[in-house]
DNA sequence: AGTATACACGAACACCTGTTCGGTGTCAAG
DNA sequence: CTTGACACCGAACAGGTGTTCGTGTATACT
């Protein structure tokens, strides 16, 4: 047996309390349901959210204040945003989760040392100059991560090409095969896999074709390991 | 200046709060988080509201019922559940606007041209092959977009190395300064600018060191636009 | 005409809820 | 020993909030 259509009142106290918890992260009182549309009694603010509890699309916990809660129903019914609490919230993490971004806070060349940032704050950046990625596109922590601007030919070894983009983690100790940001004593940036050999450290180009160089340990100063490289062709 | 950590009580109120909005949709009381965190007063409970608010850790409207709302950094500093329902479920949005999924669908070898699927539908493909980016690397339309993870050292004239990745767009149709993977008469698959030049084809490599080639048009096929190339190198 | 139901309303009431007041105790610094 | 900051507490109060009562109008049914 179909029940009648809810009355124009019904749907828009539905419809404000909807957004009222979007809002404000709580529900509202009978008061402002009754002046949001325009029902000056108490009591009949309480007689409709008793037919809608009837018609489950609401539930009320009696005698504590803002006790309303609009039912799953609901939220299928008028195809938005969901209302339990859980499953909104759980939805937002699941997709913030996803992505993350990474700041684009300058250019590597060849000829100087990175510069980072003043004190090592990465959450601080102009969001123009921001690169978003998938989280699964690098591994293990997404923190102390920064971007920056391949400015020059000098990294063709690193089959790296002027106006790429390389993400780095800030680490300054590095591991046989991390491909890292070295400073030679030189004056000279590169990129390239870093490799601990009999006393000296091999710094491998990333071109197959290209021999290594080998260095004593203090003539070069890791400044940051390379996770990804990008280039923008289009 | 550093500021003094959390006393076990405020934790204890911040948890209740949060886990009191998951499951009844409401901020709790005061009486209800001194019930929870055994304060037997009030004014305590409310004492440690202010203190909590003072960090930047929830917000209060006055003289309301309920009018708490933890705020961003709880949610950050907890790495549980979001809170303020709108905002986060705003965010939701906005995150799941800005990522999209590229399908990783096969290899690009120097010796065959790509097979890229069936029918040309882009949509269907397994999640655990599917790169992740933020919308705003890539230019233009999302849709017919396809990646593939190169394989061998062939492609090193295009400054893209062994295990990259590169993102195409299916066209066929190439303009001047497109990197296009294009097919060769003599059987191979290179990744390299297109220029049409005195009816020719010139083909220039991405390493600014290494000569182009020219081609009759009726030698090359275009197979697709290079959109992005990414290396992983972590 | 009488009855039942739906919908509407103001007023009163009981209880809920947040804020303020005046106080105590502990600890560190001078 | 004194002072100040911090944390805590019970009590009182003001206002917020939900529920109930009594009443009125319109419509449908018997």
């Amino acid at each position: 047996m179909a029940k009648k259509l809810l009355s124009e009142r019904q749907k828009n106290i539905l419809a404000y309390i909807e957004e009222y918890v979007a809002e404000y992260g709580r529900p509202p009182t009978i008061r402002e349901i009754g002046s949001a549309v325009k029902i000056s009694s108490t009591s009949v603010v309480n007689y409709n959210l008793t037919k809608l509890k009837e018609r489950g699309l609401l539930e009320r916990d009696a005698e504590v204040s803002r006790g309303l809660r609009l039912t799953e129903r609901v939220a299928a019914a008028t195809d938005q945003v969901k209302h339990s609490l859980g499953k909104a919230v759980a939805k937002a993490n699941t997709a913030v989760g996803s992505v993350f971004r990474v700041p684009l806070i300058g250019n590597i060349v060849a000829g100087s040392p990175i510069e980072v940032g003043n004190d090592g704050d990465f959450s601080v950046y102009d969001d123009e100059d921001v690169i978003e990625i998938g989280s699964s596109m690098i591994s293990g922590r997404h923190d102390n991560l920064y971007a920056l601007r391949v400015s020059g030919d000098s990294m063709i070894d690193a089959m790296v090409n002027d106006g790429d983009i390389v993400i780095m983690r800030n680490e300054n100790e590095a591991r046989n095969g991390d491909m890292v940001a070295a400073w030679l004593r030189d004056g000279t940036t590169t990129l390239k896999y870093f490799y601990r050999e009999n006393g000296k450290i091999r710094l491998q180009p990333a071109n197959p074709t290209m021999q290594p160089i080998y260095v004593d340990p203090e003539e070069v100063q890791v400044q940051g390991k390379v996770m990804m490289v990008l280039r923008q062709t289009a």
